[in-house]
DNA sequence: AAGACAGTCAACCGCGGTTTC
DNA sequence: TGAAACCGCGGTTGACTGTCT
């Protein structure tokens, strides 16, 4: 037997949550919890397709959620993810308590790429980029390395030369499936030593605590 | 004052992997 | 075992807001 759609399209609200759609998706899912998505909206007595509800709840009604401005230390670990993960957004949100995918993924864009660009850095591989134009402090020959707020940035390769991504799950480090494992591999293949102190406050990251 | 433009961010879309039947 | 639904993800869009001219 074949099973039911999620949703019929053609019954569903879109766009912006009116604040009664917020209370009663936040009602529903702190009385049942979190799950069945395809079930939630009717359950709640929602016009919304499933999928909306998990997005709605994850990125903005989740009680966990931080919100508010990113400090230096969370803009340098997610500047330092990049580096090592590329664009694997729920990855690097997954180190930062409190962060959404989708909020990292929104504060990169629009705050963090620029800022390496104004670096200098190629936000695409973390190198610099020598066909931009390099801020003072960049251009003295002393030491060609610079310091993003507490990171390290060497001259040479600062992440691995980020290749298009193929397909989901595909990543460099031969096929390592997660952060924890990805530095072991990226540490043995002979690149550069980054010390890469992946922490937010207190939680390490370590293998035992890792996201999956 | 108002129109143009840029920046921000919530939400949608479509894809791929996983699960279910 | 294969097809279809479910789920989660990253990319993209579009509404809203602030700034500039």
């Amino acid at each position: 037997m074949m099973r039911k759609p999620c949703c019929d399209k053609q019954d569903t609200n879109k766009g912006a949550w009116s604040k009664q759609e917020d209370q009663k998706l936040m009602d529903y899912i702190l009385k049942h919890g979190e799950g069945c998505w395809r079930t939630l909206p009717q359950a709640a007595g929602l016009l919304r397709c499933g999928k909306s509800c998990r997005l709605r709840w994850i990125n903005y009604l989740r009680p966990d959620l931080k919100r508010g401005n990113f400090a230096e230390d969370e803009e340098d670990l997610i500047i330092k993810l990049h580096a090592l993960l590329g664009n694997r957004w729920s990855l690097i949100a997954g180190r930062l308590p409190g962060r959404t995918d989708n909020e990292v993924k929104n504060y990169w864009n629009s705050h963090l790429r620029r800022k390496l660009i104004n670096m200098g850095i190629d936000p695409n591989n973390h190198r610099l980029s020598h066909k931009l134009p390099r801020p003072p402090h960049m251009t003295k020959t002393s030491s060609d390395a610079t310091t993003l707020s507490g990171l390290k940035l060497s001259s040479g390769t600062i992440a691995q030369e980020q290749q298009p991504v193929k397909s989901r799950g595909d990543i460099n480090c031969d096929q390592v499936s997660d952060a924890g494992s990805c530095l072991e591999e990226y540490n043995s293949c002979g690149l550069p030593d980054l010390n890469l102190d992946l922490t937010i406050g207190n939680i390490p990251f370590t293998q035992s605590n890792r996201v999956e």
